[in-house]
DNA sequence: CCACCTATAGGACTCATACATCTAGATGGT
DNA sequence: ACCATCTAGATGTATGAGTCCTATAGGTGG
């Protein structure tokens, strides 16, 4: 099955990008390299990391938990309980020079992804305005 | 483990981006989209469009193949066999009108994402520069 | 006729991420 | 006291994109 969508012949056709991706295009690692980001930034724990992203993008909690033990695991950031302040303990964590590394390394790929991206993006766009005035030229039958 | 890398703490740390992510951050659903664009322009059989990649960054064959019949049996491309010319024979794809609906649904949302990469990047680059003095450029949106 | 190239294909696997739940302490209202 | 609700973290399991390895089969050159 096409991973384009769940769609099936119902959708799309007429006015803006619906039907398409759902949940939208993921880049692979990119929740694991905005944690190390946001922990590069200053401390924080799991919960407050969830509401900080904004919207409507944001991952699953237990996806962010499991990424935040799993980056601990490897080394790339510390953490430790706080039973002080209101509320139930949170676990505050911390990035380690290690993390830092690691959040440079991925920032590389991660610019050459976008940079893919734009170049996709370019193309479709002359594609699309090189077909002079209507979208929907005939299908090649 | 984590999903950041085979690693075992021995990379990293000094130069340039080495260790990071293993094969580079994908895009999810970017190459059933670029095939379509491929198409879109006209058509094409597998092995062509696998030599068409840039370089490195070519994805499997195995999953190039399996993407195209995917796309198929979706609506969004049509294929025949072509028996003529020399060498084996070649399925040759050619995109229908639902393809390129998907396709334009698809580039509305991998131009979300490369926005969002941007944001990210900014953050990123505003964070290492302002080392001292640092800016709190909102949260990626 | 053997080795290699073109072209397509399929099985089996990994790993990133999502979905659904679950615990458990804190808090506030009645 | 009690119950609902919020905060905070965790786990079990599913899904599905993408990889790896291997197979097949027709053509081509030595």
């Amino acid at each position: 099955m096409s991973p384009i969508g769940g769609h099936r012949q119902n959708c799309c056709s007429h006015d803006e990008g619906e039907c398409g991706p759902p949940g939208g295009a993921r880049v692979r690692g990119f929740v694991h390299s905005w944690l190390l980001l946001q922990l590069a930034r200053g401390p924080a724990h799991g919960y407050e990391l969830l509401e900080r992203w904004e919207d409507d993008e944001a991952p699953d909690p237990g996806f962010l938990y499991r990424a935040l033990r799993g980056l601990e695991e490897d080394g790339l950031v510390q953490s430790a309980w706080d039973t002080a302040g209101p509320g139930p303990a949170r676990r505050v964590y911390a990035i380690t020079d290690l993390g830092r590394d690691y959040l440079h390394a991925w920032s590389v790929h991660l610019r050459r992804t976008r940079d893919r991206l734009d170049r996709f993006l370019a193309d479709y766009a002359s594609l699309v305005e090189g077909k002079g005035g209507e979208r929907h030229a005939q299908a090649p039958r």
